[in-house]
DNA sequence: GAAAATTATTTCAAGTCTAAAGCATCCTCA
DNA sequence: TGAGGATGCTTTAGACTTGAAATAATTTTC
């Protein structure tokens, strides 16, 4: 990550190099690898208790609690844009969640192309069950950080997920 | 994640509520969904723009990357533990890795069990020309986010990742 | 009102990932 | 020294993931 080989240019002194190298960014690279890594460590430690306590995939585990909140359903495509991943992997992870019958799945009443997939009773009883504790170890996370730091972290984030959105937007126009 | 079938004893007052719901965690499971998400979004288009401009795949990037910086070489199970991965999946990328030359493998001298991973000179010079690229889509994210912002961004998210770890070994000792 | 563009989903191939089991090598300690 | 355990890696089966192409339905546009 380093570029040893991108020498300063000899006519820039000191003072300069510190407020004019923009092809560096060494800052901003770390604090994107310590971003990844604490999202990296706690979402494998999520995955694995969910799965040896409940024998039940991260994947699935998330679709469920998007349903848990809106009871009149979702149709695939909010599903898919919320947790960020693609329209053909949501597809089978739907289809076995229908299969074990943890939800429904209809078409849209209005759009037949879209699918509306809601939670079943037992989806439902399941997946609170889950929440429970799945809840319980994300406070543990937190555990030993003051408040005000959470809040602070709180605030922070959501800046920075602004900024990266319109850092992607404005590629995009491009 | 809401919880609306939790209802609070009756016998518990407002005050009280606020102070005591020790099972509910909604602030720390928000911010743990937003710490989340802004790793994806990033994550996510980074994979993206190296696999359309370079055709290189973000966990090929990530194993050179930690070459980079070591010129004498890995051990594969450093790699995994770095990138937080499993091993198994490491042996297939570096198979793939030192297949397309970008790579060498080599047995560790002194315990024949390890294997020593390499970047080859095509290797080095490739992963460089990609990391420039990189470094500048990652300043942009944080473009927009005030210097003192990111150097705080930074301290938090070093606490957040002691934290957590201290959780998750605390969880294991059990 | 029909062609064209857009949208929602599915299918597919290829790659990534994990946990668990297996193999080879190394280390410990009696 | 040699048995037992630990370590490093690979293999395997199965789940997840993506992007691209295909299908079907809707909306736009002229």
């Amino acid at each position: 990550m380093s570029h040893p080989e991108e020498q300063d240019p000899v006519w820039i002194d000191a003072e300069t190099t510190v407020s004019a190298r923009p092809a560096d960014h060494i800052m901003e690279l770390r604090l994107w690898l310590r971003l990844f890594s604490c999202s990296r460590l706690i979402e494998n430690d999520i995955r694995r208790h969910l799965m040896s306590e409940f024998d039940f995939s991260l994947p699935r585990f998330d679709i469920l609690a998007q349903l848990d909140r809106s009871d009149e359903g979702l149709v695939l495509g909010e599903v898919s844009k919320r947790l960020m991943v693609s329209a053909g992997n949501i597809t089978s992870l739907v289809e076995g969640l229908v299969k074990s019958g943890h939800i429904t799945r209809t078409t849209a009443s209005g759009d037949r192309r879209a699918q509306v997939i809601r939670l079943t009773d037992k989806g439902r009883r399941e997946f609170r069950r889950m929440a429970r504790v799945h809840s319980d170890w994300i406070a543990n996370y937190f555990e030993r950080m003051p408040q005000k730091d959470i809040d602070r972290l709180m605030e922070l984030l959501a800046t920075l997920k602004d900024s990266t959105r319109q850092s992607i937007m404005a590629r995009q126009e491009t």
